[in-house]
DNA sequence: ATAATTGCAAACTGTTTGCAGCACG
DNA sequence: CGTGCTGCAAACAGTTTGCAATTAT
């Protein structure tokens, strides 16, 4: 599944009326899908509001909670607390690797090995529904800029 | 090493001077030690100044900033994106498993192998020097009250 | 004395909400 | 023409900051 029809197939799930802001923000999801950029809620709205001056801000943020729901959008989290969004390419369940300096993501296909999360599930009498993973560093650019 | 004298030992290493109000936040720290119970930063304030009114948000927000730096406080991610502070009896680097129902923390002591993180390392070209690792669930306690 | 530390209040960031009105179907 | 969706502005939560006053050493 390509980045376009994963945001249409979300767009469609998504509610019952075609407004003019939801193919607003579908074009832009699109665009931001293709170059991978990830965004930030208040910052996707001020780029929006560049050429559509009158859509509000709250438009966005509703919208992009029922996207990360449907799972079109994925939070990505710094090191420092603070958090993005972006379309990631990856199908399925991933994890992400980001740089502290300039903030790049990479998409990983690593994850958790499922016998470990059923020994840890066991051990702690737990039903694991989710887990958040990060890791957290330096970028080959960034390395080089510090070498010089 | 015992709660106490990690709290003990992040408050020698703080800086210059003992003020009434670090030995207050110290006794308060002990005590949230032993119980294991976490708290946010606004939480921990609102609870000192009922004993100690005069007691300025921005000194909690101050110190438990350097105590995070120096490894005695750790914060902790909830699915929903909010967080908290906790005093961990685990020593050394682990990760939690945190109730999305009743917040309860688990302290594990599962880390990703670090051959997996070495591999990671070198496939992206990063320099990998942390990563953040939670895992969300159910505990034991609300499993059980939902099936009543 | 003097510099670290604090309290206060105001500013700030990021997000949510209530509601009246618009416009999609 | 009904209601889902939107814009606006205000409220909100959590945190940071500037600065003058306080206080440990």
């Amino acid at each position: 599944m390509d980045i376009e029809s994963k945001i249409t197939s979300a767009f469609a799930k998504l509610g019952q009326r075609n407004t003019e802001q939801r193919r607003i923000i579908f074009e832009k999801l699109i665009e931001l899908g293709h170059t991978g950029e990830a965004f930030s809620a208040e910052n996707f709205w001020q780029e929006l509001r560049k050429t559509n001056p009158r859509i509000g801000r709250a438009t966005i943020f509703r919208l992009i909670e029922k996207l990360e729901e449907l799972k079109a959008l994925e939070r990505i989290n710094f090191a420092d607390g603070s958090h993005c969004f972006r379309i990631c390419s990856c199908e399925g369940h991933h994890h992400h690797l980001t740089c502290t300096e300039c903030r790049r993501i990479i998409e990983l296909d690593y994850c958790i090995p499922e016998e470990q999360i059923s020994a840890i599930q066991k051990q702690a009498n737990f039903e694991i529904d989710g887990h958040s993973l990060t890791f957290f560093g330096r970028c080959e650019d960034c390395q080089k800029k510090d070498k010089q």
